[in-house]
DNA sequence: ATTAAGTGTGACATCTTGTAACACTTCAAG
DNA sequence: CTTGAAGTGTTACAAGATGTCACACTTAAT
């Protein structure tokens, strides 16, 4: 044995965050911006945060790199700059790189032990990617090359 | 039946394991099982850790439920008590809930955008899972309609 | 009895996270 | 112009997580 990955360093541009920050993405997410009192109010009924509290987190996320913010009147809106999906979807890849060699189908089939996904809902999620690949070759032509190694 | 989550707590049990401890991971799940020295050996390349370390290590993630041991001779063999695709499974459904709400199917479509998935890998997939779901669950097979691709 | 191979026990310096007080900047009303 | 409300940034800190060990302790052999 000799492939032991060496990625590490999460690099921390965009990749975790806490578990009260990701309450707050939720929020932009949701909406797609919101300024700092919006989220104090979102959030109010689970955490009871502090304006500046609020601030602050607002601040670490944009530094974080998930989101951004334009100047509105004189107040700031944020706004995602990483799409929820996309965002997941790199952290799973991530998942797949650490647990399973990159490999999206081990980790599915890991789920699919869990009962987490069913071969009835794999299936419908292939037809309807398959559906939205059409939609997608259309205009952008693009060859996908997914092979699992043999 | 529904299979809800009942709790929101990330539980600290089974989650998060840090960089490091995921590496110490990564070799116990590639070989099944280690010992300290092994694992330090291992891990030589990139981090080059005194014994005294990896032990710490491989306590605490031990304590966090990830590792077990059995004394052999007068050594601990540590071996995985989760396996990394189950392991892995747990943390995706975790990103599901924040990020889609649960809906892993959400979750796989934002793969399939990034192109991490493909509907084909997807349906061989779904194949696999059933057959195992059977071989499982031998009650009453139920006949498979193979879609084949276009 | 001395050792070598192993093990467990603190300990510590850094980060990260959750929280916030406070000071600064402006537009807008007196 | 003076004030104040609405906003913003800066700085700080306690807890807990992480990476790293030096050491002291245990035990099977020599």
């Amino acid at each position: 044995m000799a492939k032991r990955r060496k990625s590490n360093k999460p690099s921390k541009s965009t990749s975790a965050l806490s578990s009260l920050e990701n309450d707050v993405m939720q929020v932009v997410w949701d909406s797609g911006w919101a300024k700092a009192e919006d989220i104090r109010l979102a959030l109010e009924s689970s955490h009871n945060l502090k304006d500046s509290t609020v601030r602050t987190l607002l601040r670490r996320l944009e530094k974080k790199g998930v989101l951004e913010h334009s100047v509105e009147g004189r107040a700031f809106v944020y706004r995602p700059k990483v799409q929820a999906d996309s965002f997941a979807a790199k952290a799973v890849r991530g998942i797949a790189d650490r647990f399973c060699r990159g490999s999206i189908a081990s980790l599915l089939m890991g789920m699919a032990g869990d009962e987490m996904v069913s071969a009835d809902e794999l299936r419908a999620l292939a037809d309807k990617i398959e559906q939205r690949q059409h939609e997608t070759d259309e205009k952008k032509p693009k060859q996908r090359k997914r092979k699992k190694s043999p």
